[in-house]
DNA sequence: GCTTATAGTTGACTTTGTCAAGCATAAAGA
DNA sequence: TCTTTATGCTTGACAAAGTCAACTATAAGC
């Protein structure tokens, strides 16, 4: 297999970021920035919070195993994060929705992302920033390019 | 407590950033590209590759809990991808090592993310890729030195 | 009404990950 | 040399994450 020099740089330069990337975003592995919920638990309630959801939608949504998930949900309403009402339309499903201690936990983390991402950001000068954002947008634009032409 | 717009600007851009790659990244979250491994198992083997090393060595380098370690080395031992020596030296100590098995694990999985990687270039053009990498380097640049000034 | 599909639960299981206790060996100090 | 302490690794016990198959109840198609 004969391969383009250029392209081979490229390809190590992609996946040298990939990995610089997991390790530097990987810090939030655990517990979620010290609250007492778990990545997982947290990706859920965002979910719930969005709009009116339901079990499978959040298994759709985050690529979770339904029987995983429905565990899951029963910890968090066991936790008094969430609430679960049954649909009066179809009597199989559930509408969950957040409880105002789930919103409180999903404001926690949500401002601790912001207070880590500040920290780092105010390491660097309004220059800097700007290039940071910019070299972002940048990557964003094309990967997501690529992955339209993909599908 | 005040907020200046534009820093708030950016720290929503880089979250956003964030949420993007992790989704991008995280295909090989399960299954390592549809490899029989695990993702932690092929870092496993990947430090045992890199030279010789103790299990003590591998859970400083991969952060990992030397018990939860000590485990999985038995499991890739038990599938015959590793060897353990006892260390003449240390009789404490294991010196680890790759069966020809694991090193073809461990090529494969390369393999795959190469072909990975080399997928998401070729839908860009030249130019493109240059603009990627470029940004991709800004990124590391950037990050890498905010780091630096913290710790 | 019968069949099939869907929403969710439950049981059984593996993997991942943590913590504490324990064993053998090595190193340091008396 | 003998004791103490530190180190390398294993094991037990546990919780959480995640998968798979079987199951119940309801909905929808024919």
């Amino acid at each position: 297999m004969t391969r383009s020099a250029p392209l081979d740089r490229d390809i190590v330069a992609v996946r040298r970021f990939n990995r610089f990337y997991t390790r530097e975003v990987g810090v939030l592995r655990k517990t979620f920035l010290g609250t007492p919920w778990s990545l997982g638990e947290m990706r859920v309630l965002f979910e719930i919070a969005q709009n009116d959801v339901t079990a499978t939608d959040i298994a759709h949504m985050l690529d979770l195993d339904i029987a995983y998930l429905s565990r899951l949900l029963s910890r968090l309403e066991k936790q008094k994060l969430i609430t679960r009402k049954p649909s009066i339309k179809d009597r199989r499903q559930y509408h969950l929705g957040l409880t105002a201690s789930g919103l409180a936990a999903l404001d926690l983390a949500n401002e601790r992302q912001r207070a880590q991402t500040a920290a780092t950001l105010r390491c660097l000068s309004v220059t800097e920033r700007k290039q940071l954002t910019a070299a972002m947008a940048t990557i964003e634009k094309l990967l997501d390019a690529k992955s339209n032409q993909v599908t």
